[in-house]
DNA sequence: GCGGTTTACGCAATCGATTGCGCAGTTGTC
DNA sequence: GACAACTGCGCAATCGATTGCGTAAACCGC
C-alpha cells in the first residue's frame, strides 16, 4: 500500500528536486532542511522532512559522496598476499571482522569489505584514491609491511591490525604476540615439558613475534632452541596435521607443542591421537586466540586469549580519532593464558 | 619513492583531466581509453593507460557511481528486528558472510555490510533508494517477511537467505529446514528415544520450519507432540542452558533433544552435564548447522549439515542473474544428517 | 520612517567521470 | 575529382546533492 510512495508511477526514483517542487521551495532548502541546518526555521524543516518521509525520499548517496568527498564508509581490507588462494573464511578473521563491524556501525558508518585481488605494491594507494571510503582498516600485515609504510607516509586515516614493527610508520593495533608466545612456552616449561615444538606460519610478522616469545622463554629457562622444532604450518588445511604426523613417524621425541592458533593446535592434537599419543598425558599443547573451539574441544585447549572485542574497539577508536585529524600511536593489547585440559597447570 | 606519483606535490588527488592534459587529449578520450573502448585506437589506449598507471591515477568511484547510476557493489544486510541488541557475531552468520564475500569478490564487486539500526517497515526501501549498491542480499527473514515482500514487488535485484514462505514474492535461498527437522527427530526416534525436546527461537521462520519437521517426524512415528517440550531458546546467551536446567530441576523426564543450532545443542549438553546427566548415555542430542564446533566438541555433535558454501554460491548466482534482468525462483538446498557421538546411530 | 540588522531562501557553481552527438580529417569508390 | 563512409576525438550536457554568496523581505530601534 505504501508502495506507490516509495517509487512513484513514473518508475523514476524520487529526487530532491521532486520534493522541492512539491514543497514549493528550492532544492537548496530541501537539502538544508533534511540536514537540520539551523538557518531553516523549524516549522519549514518539519514540513519538508514530513514530506520527504511521506514520499519515501532518501538522498542519493552517490551524489552526496561526490559533492562532499566523503562516504560515511569505512573499508576493511584483507591483503592475502601470502596465500592468494585463501578465502575469507578464517574464523579468527571473521570474529574480528564481526566486532569491527559492530563498532563501526554503532558510529553510523557503513562497512565496505574489500578483498584486493592483485596485491602489487600500489594496491593500497589505489584503494585510497578510489574514494570509496573515508578510512581504512587493514587486517593483517601479511607481507605488505612496505606497502603499508608507503601508503601511510601520505597521511591518511588508516589503522592496521598487526604488530608494531621496527621501522613502521603506520598505526597498528594488535595483541602482545611476543608475550603470548613467551607465556605459552613458559607455561609448558614450568609444567615440566622440555622438548617443545613451535607450529605456525612464521613468515607473518605477528606469528614471528610469537616465535620470538617462544625462543625467549626457552632461553630464560636456560635451555636452547632446537631449530628443527620450529615447524611451518598454515592456519587452514592439513599442514599442521601432516607436520606432526611426519615428525612422529620419524621417531622424533617431544613432549609439548606451542601452536600459533587454536586451529593449528587442534589439528596437531588429532595427529597425535592418530599416532596413539595422548594429550595432555604424553604431550601438552597450548594454542593461541581462545576461539570458540578452544573451550568446546576435547581436550579443552589451554590457550593464549586475544582480546578480540578490545582490539576491535581500539582499532576503530584510533581510526575515528584519525578521521578527526588527531594522531594516534600504535597500541599493543595484553594477552592472557587460559588454562584448560590440553596443558594443565 | 613512487609516492610523489601517487599523490603529487599539490596534495590534490590526480584526476582525469590531469591525465588528459599530460596526454594532450580530452578527458573524454582518457575515459574511453581507460574503459578499453574500441573507438580509441589501441596505440592511444596503451599510451594513456600507461600514463595513468605511472601517475597512480584511479577513477573516482563516487563520480563514476553518480554518472552511471551503479556502484559495482553488493550490499549484505542483516535485519536484527527480533533481537535489536544482538551483535553481528553469530558464528553461522559470519561463516555464511565469509562465503558470500568470496563469491561476490570473485565477480569483482565490492561488499557493503549494512546493519540497519531502525528496522521500521521502510528500512529496505530506504536502503534500496540510497543507491549505495546494485543488489541486495538479506540474511535472515527475521520478522521482516512483509517488509521484504513490500520491497520485492517493486522489482529489484534482491535475494533473501531464508525459507520459502507461503505468500512470498521475493526470491529466497535456504536449506530444507523442514526436512532437517524431520531428519534429526526421526533419527532420535529410530534410536529409541521417545521424549524429545525441541529447543530454539521458533519465532524465526526458518526455525519454525525445523519445528514443523520435528512435529512431522513425531507424528510419523505414531506419537503425539507434547507442547510443553517445545521450548524457546536464543542462539546466544544462556537461555538454552537455563531452559534445560529448569526442566531437570522440575523433574521433567526426557531422553532426547533436537536443538535448532549447534550452539544451542552444546549449551544444552553443558546443562545436562551440570545436572549429572550424560550425553548420549542418558540423553541424545542433535544439533543443526554442522559448524566447526560440532566436530570438535565433546561429545562430538550429531547434527544437520547446512551446505553453507552451496547456499552462498546459489544466493550470489541468483542475485547476478537478477542483475542481468533474469527472473529467478527461490531455491531450497538439501541438508544431511551427520552422525557423531551425541546421538549415535 | 529610515538606516541597519536579521531572517529565509534561491541562484548557480561545484564535485569528477561518462557519453550522445557532431565535426574535422582521412580513406575509399566509381 | 566529387561524394560517401569511416576514424578519431572533443564539446558540452548529465548524474543529484551541496553550499558560498547574494538578496528580498521582515523586523527593530529610535
Amino acid at each position: 500500500m505504501e508502495l506507490e510512495k516509495v517509487r512513484p508511477k513514473s518508475g523514476r526514483a524520487v529526487k530532491m528536486t521532486d520534493i522541492a517542487r512539491i514543497a514549493g521551495v528550492s532544492s537548496s532548502t530541501v537539502s538544508r532542511a533534511l540536514a537540520d541546518h539551523p538557518t531553516i526555521p523549524e516549522a519549514t524543516r518539519n514540513t519538508i522532512q514530513a514530506l520527504a518521509r511521506e514520499h519515501g525520499y532518501v538522498v542519493n548517496r552517490a551524489a552526496r559522496n561526490l559533492r562532499q568527498s566523503q562516504t560515511q564508509t569505512i573499508a576493511v581490507a584483507v591483503p592475502l598476499g601470502h596465500e592468494r588462494e585463501q578465502l575469507i573464511s578464517d574464523p579468527f578473521f571473521l570474529r574480528l571482522f564481526g566486532h569491527l563491524a559492530d563498532e563501526i556501525s554503532q558510529r553510523r558508518y557503513d562497512i565496505l569489505l574489500v578483498r584486493e585481488p592483485s596485491p602489487d605494491a600500489h594496491w593500497l594507494g589505489r584503494l585510497v584514491q578510489s574514494q570509496r571510503a573515508d578510512g581504512f582498516i587493514i587486517v593483517g600485515q601479511s607481507d605488505q609491511h612496505q606497502a603499508l609504510n608507503l601508503a601511510a607516509r601520505d597521511y591518511r586515516p588508516l589503522v592496521v591490525f598487526g604488530s608494531e614493527l621496527p621501522d613502521q610508520i603506520y598505526c597498528s593495533v594488535g595483541s602482545d604476540n611476543f608475550e603470548g608466545g613467551r607465556l605459552a612456552t613458559d607455561h609448558l616449561l614450568r609444567s615440566g615439558r622440555r622438548r617443545i615444538l613451535f607450529l605456525g606460519p612464521a613468515e607473518l610478522p605477528q606469528i614471528d613475534l610469537r616465535l620470538d616469545g617462544y625462543r625467549q622463554a626457552i632461553g630464560d629457562h636456560g635451555l636452547s632452541v632446537d631449530e628443527s622444532f620450529v615447524l611451518p604450518a598454515h592456519f587452514t588445511g592439513p599442514s599442521a596435521h601432516d607436520a606432526v604426523r611426519d615428525l612422529l613417524a620419524r621417531g622424533v621425541e617431544f613432549d609439548g607443542i606451542f601452536a600459533a592458533s587454536d586451529g593449528i593446535a587442534l589439528s596437531a592434537i588429532r595427529a597425535l591421537e592418530s599416532a596413539g599419543m595422548r594429550c595432555p598425558d604424553d604431550i601438552s599443547v597450548v594454542g593461541f586466540d581462545d576461539s570458540d573451539l578452544a573451550s568446546q574441544s576435547h581436550p579443552a585447549l589451554t590457550t593464549i586469549r586475544q582480546d578480540v572485542p578490545g582490539i576491535a574497539a581500539t582499532i576503530v577508536d584510533h581510526l575515528f580519532r584519525r578521521l578527526e585529524g588527531e594522531g594516534t600511536y600504535s597500541s599493543t593489547l595484553p594477552v592472557s593464558l587460559i588454562l584448560r585440559e590440553s596443558a594443565p597447570g
